[in-house]
DNA sequence: CTTGTAAATGCAACTCGGTTGCAATAAATT
DNA sequence: AATTTATTGCAACCGAGTTGCATTTACAAG
């Protein structure tokens, strides 16, 4: 099956999560580790701890990747319902504290809801 | 500045438009249209379009761009908020005609929303 | 502590969506 | 018909993300 084990590398991911309220980008923290991992490491690094509910992802306005620490994820309750929110400035994004009412749609059966909101964050209102 | 002209091409690339109600990812409508034209010309037309306001986009789950018909978009009014639906199964996905009310975020300037609803269509549900 | 083994990592090559520069072509205007 | 300007094709490129495989590392059992 594959016992999921703690590594450096692993150790090393999370560290850069606890500097920052902000969801960070794989660019972004391929970019942070370049001389700790390889960018491979780092995307299955991210894979694992998605799977394991430490971090949960959502796909920023330009198609990227986002990774944010879960809150009150785990793996078997994942679907911790928030917005996120990308500033449309400097790209900087993170997780809002919000509760969403996901609307029923008749014929369908809803799963997820991915709700990004794009504007302008603190620091770049003028 | 540059005037938009009516061509072979984006008459072309309207009419697969016109035989479906689903959005479009560029992916499909590069090869749809691959005998026709080039894929950057379905590029640069899907941008002019856009701009335009004939179409709009949004961001599939996997990150790629999906493209569908504005009812009522025009150049100036952009901002047509609905939610899209995309079928995690046979990955269609689709306009939903549903407003969508957004949540004001303090200290925040909101000028747009991505609302994806994701789970199984119609002809998904077994 | 040593050894066996399964998981994790590094590396290079690759895939694929999307972009760019430039020359050639086709609309629209006179 | 000639000129102007937008549009298109093509080839090369970029960058995020993936894959196969050899090597290293974590960990448990003896």
């Amino acid at each position: 099956m594959g016992v999921s084990r703690k590594t450096k590398s692993v150790e090393e991911l999370l560290h850069v999560f606890k500097s920052t309220d902000n969801a960070l980008s794989v660019v972004e923290l391929v970019k942070q580790l370049a001389d700790k991992m390889n960018k491979t490491t780092v995307y299955r690094i991210l894979d694992r701890l998605e799977n394991g509910g430490q971090l949960h992802s959502f796909v920023g306005k330009d198609g990227l990747k986002w990774y944010a620490q879960c809150k009150d994820c785990s793996s078997s309750h994942h679907t911790d319902l928030h917005p996120h929110f990308q500033c449309s400035d400097c790209g900087k994004s993170e997780c809002l504290d919000l509760d969403l009412a996901i609307p029923s749609i008749s014929n369908r059966q809803i799963e997820r809801a991915d709700f990004l909101l794009i504007g302008k964050c603190e620091d770049c209102l003028v």
